[in-house]
DNA sequence: GCCTCATTTGAATATCTATTCTCTATTGTA
DNA sequence: TACAATAGAGAATAGATATTCAAATGAGGC
C-alpha cells in the first residue's frame, strides 16, 4: 500500500478515535479492518507523529519545575507549591498547604509515620491536614525530643499528637529534650520505658516527615546559647555544616556532619533515616536554600516539598 | 482538597501516563492512589484541557476538507485524492489511485460488488488494484451494458472481467448494449438468461462503484448521435438534468430526470442503486463537479473519492 | 443537630486494547 | 526456481482501562 494512503488511514483512524471517540471494534467495523490492525495503525500514528498529546500545565502548578528536581537530585517525587510573594510567611503557608495536600492524597493504610516535630513547615502540614474520616495510618512517631523550654516542648510533642489523631493512630512520644544536657544525661532519658518503645518504631516506620534547618543564621540566633553550646554550633561551622534534618548536621553536598552534639540529640539518626522507604522534606526559602540542596544532595530526603521560587533555584533557572 | 492541588494531581498523572507511558496500575501504586481513580483523573485532565490530542495530517492528506464533505452532503465516507495541477490525467491518476487504494482496504469477504463499467475513473481505479492474494469479493456484477461501437462495449465487460479476476471474484457480465435501440429492444435483450441472471444480482449488491458522468459537455460530445438521440438529450437537458450514474440522470440537486431513455437503458436503476449499502461515486475534474454535487445532494451515493481540487469547489473553499 | 441528597471512593468486574501466535505471503538470494 | 528470512494480517487471548456497584462522606436544609 502505497505510503501516502497508509498516512492518511492513520490520519483517519486517529480522527476517528480521539476525534470522534469511536471504539477500536467501531472503527473496524465501520473500515472493515480488523481491530488488531486498528490498534497498529494508532500505534504507528504516534510514531509518526500524527498523533501528538500535549499536557498544558494550568497555572499555578510547575510540573517542568518538579521534573527537573527530580532528575537532577534524583528524587521519588517533588511538590512544588505556588506562591505570590517569597515572604516567609506566604512560602510557610503555600508549602504547609501543599504538603498537607500531598500527605491526605497519599497516606496508605497501615503506615507509620514519623515525624521531626519542631518545625514551622511540619506545623504548616498539619495545621492544612483535613481530620482523615477512616484511621489510615497506624502510628506516628516523634522523632526528635522538644527543644529549649517546656512550652516549646509540649509544642513538639502536640504535633504528633495532632497528626496522630488526625489520622486515627496511635501517636507515640519522645517525651525529653531533643538536646540532653550531656551525653550521660542522654542514657538516662533513653533508659525511660516509653522514650525507648518510641525509638524502637523508628525501624518500622514507613514515611518520615522532616523540616530542613539552616545552620546560619537561624539555629545560631534562634539557639541563643540554650540547648548548644556556643563552641558546638561554631565547631559545626567550621566543619561545613550548612543544616539540619531532625539535628542531625551535613554539609552543602549532603555529607554527614557529625559531632559531640549527636551523643546528646535524643532523636533519629541518619542513618536511621536512610533506611527509611520514604523521607518527606518540607522546606522552602531563599535561607534555608544551601540546607535543602545539601539534604537533596546527600539523599537524605526523597521526596521534597517546596515553593517555586526555592525550586527554581534549586534548578538554577530563572525565577518567575 | 483545594483546586490547585487537584489540577496538579492530574497534570502530575497526566505526565506519568502519557510521557513516561506508565501504566494506569503503575502510576497507582506509585501514587498510592486506586487505579479507578486515576483513570478518573486521567478523563478529567482531558475534560480540564490539561491533556490535548492534537492531530497533524500529514502533507497530501486533506482529512479536514474529507470531514467538510462527509458533514455536509451526508456521506459515510470520503476520500480526496493529492494532485499536484489540475490536468484530467493527472487527476484521474490520483483518485483512480485513491479508489483502488480505498478498494483494497475496505472490501470484505463475500462481497457482491456492482461496478458500472464504463468509465475512465474506474478504469484508473481498476488499474491501480493490486491483484488480492486471498479470494476476497464473490461476485463482480456490471451494472450497465456496453456503449457504443463493440471495441469500447468489450472494453466494458473487460473490465468487470479484470475486477473479478483481481478479487478472486465470480464476474457476472452484461452482455448487451448499454442503451437498446428502443424500449422493445430491451425487452429482448432483458430476456437473455445471462443478461437476466446478472440483473437479479443487483439486489444482492452489497458495494456499487460507479463513476458520475456530466451530461455537458462530454456526454453530448462523445455521443456523436450514437446510443442517443438529440432530440433525447435536449429533452434531458431542457429538464434540468446535469450528469448521470449508471446512464441515469439527475438535475443539479440530484433529483431524478427520467425519460423515454429509461426504458431502453440496460443497467441499474437509481431506485435499486439506492438499496445498496455502499455506494462508491469515484469522479473529480472540474468538468463533473455539478453532475458531483448533483449525486452526492440527490445521494445516490454515500461514499466519494474525488480530487483536492474538486473537494475543495464541493465545499466552497479556496483552492489551494 | 440530624436527615437527605449529591459526591466520592475503591473493589469488583465489564469492556476495550495490545500482544502473541500462527498462518500466509513476499522479498531477496543462491 | 526454489529457499530462507522477513513482513504483515487476523484470531485468540493476555493485559489494561473504564464502569458499575456499594459504601462512606460531606453539604446543605429543616
Amino acid at each position: 500500500m502505497s505510503r501516502i494512503y497508509e498516512l492518511r488511514l492513520m490520519t483517519r483512524v486517529a480522527q476517528l478515535y480521539y476525534a470522534n471517540r469511536l471504539k477500536q471494534s467501531e472503527i473496524s467495523t465501520r473500515l472493515n479492518i480488523s481491530q488488531a490492525t486498528i490498534s497498529r495503525l494508532l500505534k504507528r500514528a504516534e510514531q509518526e507523529g500524527i498523533v501528538r498529546v500535549t499536557i498544558t500545565p494550568p497555572r499555578g502548578t510547575f510540573p517542568d519545575l518538579e521534573q527537573a528536581l527530580r532528575d537532577r537530585y534524583g528524587l521519588t517525587e517533588v511538590v512544588v507549591a505556588d506562591c505570590f510573594q517569597e515572604a516567609e510567611d506566604q512560602i510557610l503557608r503555600a508549602i504547609g498547604e501543599a504538603a498537607g495536600h500531598y500527605f491526605e492524597s497519599t497516606i496508605g493504610d497501615d503506615e507509620v509515620i514519623g515525624l521531626s516535630s519542631w518545625s514551622a513547615s511540619l506545623l504548616a502540614m498539619v495545621e492544612a491536614i483535613h481530620p482523615l474520616k477512616r484511621a489510615k495510618a497506624k502510628k506516628v512517631v516523634q522523632l526528635l525530643g522538644g527543644i529549649g523550654n517546656p512550652v516549646v516542648q509540649s509544642h513538639a510533642t502536640q504535633l504528633t499528637t495532632r497528626l496522630a489523631a488526625l489520622t486515627g493512630a496511635e501517636p507515640m512520644l519522645l517525651s525529653a529534650q531533643g538536646v540532653a544536657a550531656s551525653a550521660a544525661a542522654k542514657l538516662i532519658m533513653v533508659g525511660d520505658a516509653y522514650v525507648r518503645a518510641t525509638m524502637e518504631q523508628f525501624r518500622h516506620i514507613t514515611v518520615a516527615l522532616v523540616g530542613i534547618g539552616a545552620l546560619q543564621p537561624s539555629l545560631m540566633l534562634w539557639n541563643s546559647g540554650n540547648s548548644f553550646s556556643s563552641d558546638e554550633l561554631h565547631d559545626l561551622e567550621a566543619r561545613g555544616a550548612i543544616g539540619d534534618v531532625c539535628l542531625r548536621f551535613f554539609d552543602a553536598a549532603g555529607r554527614p556532619v557529625t559531632g559531640s552534639l549527636d551523643e546528646r540529640v535524643i532523636g533519629m539518626s541518619l542513618a536511621e533515616l536512610g533506611k527509611v522507604p520514604r523521607v518527606v522534606g518540607v522546606a522552602g526559602g531563599a535561607r534555608k536554600l544551601d540546607a535543602i540542596r545539601g539534604a537533596l544532595l546527600g539523599r537524605i530526603v526523597n521526596v521534597l516539598i517546596t515553593d517555586k521560587f526555592t525550586a527554581a533555584r534549586l534548578t538554577d533557572q530563572d525565577i518567575s
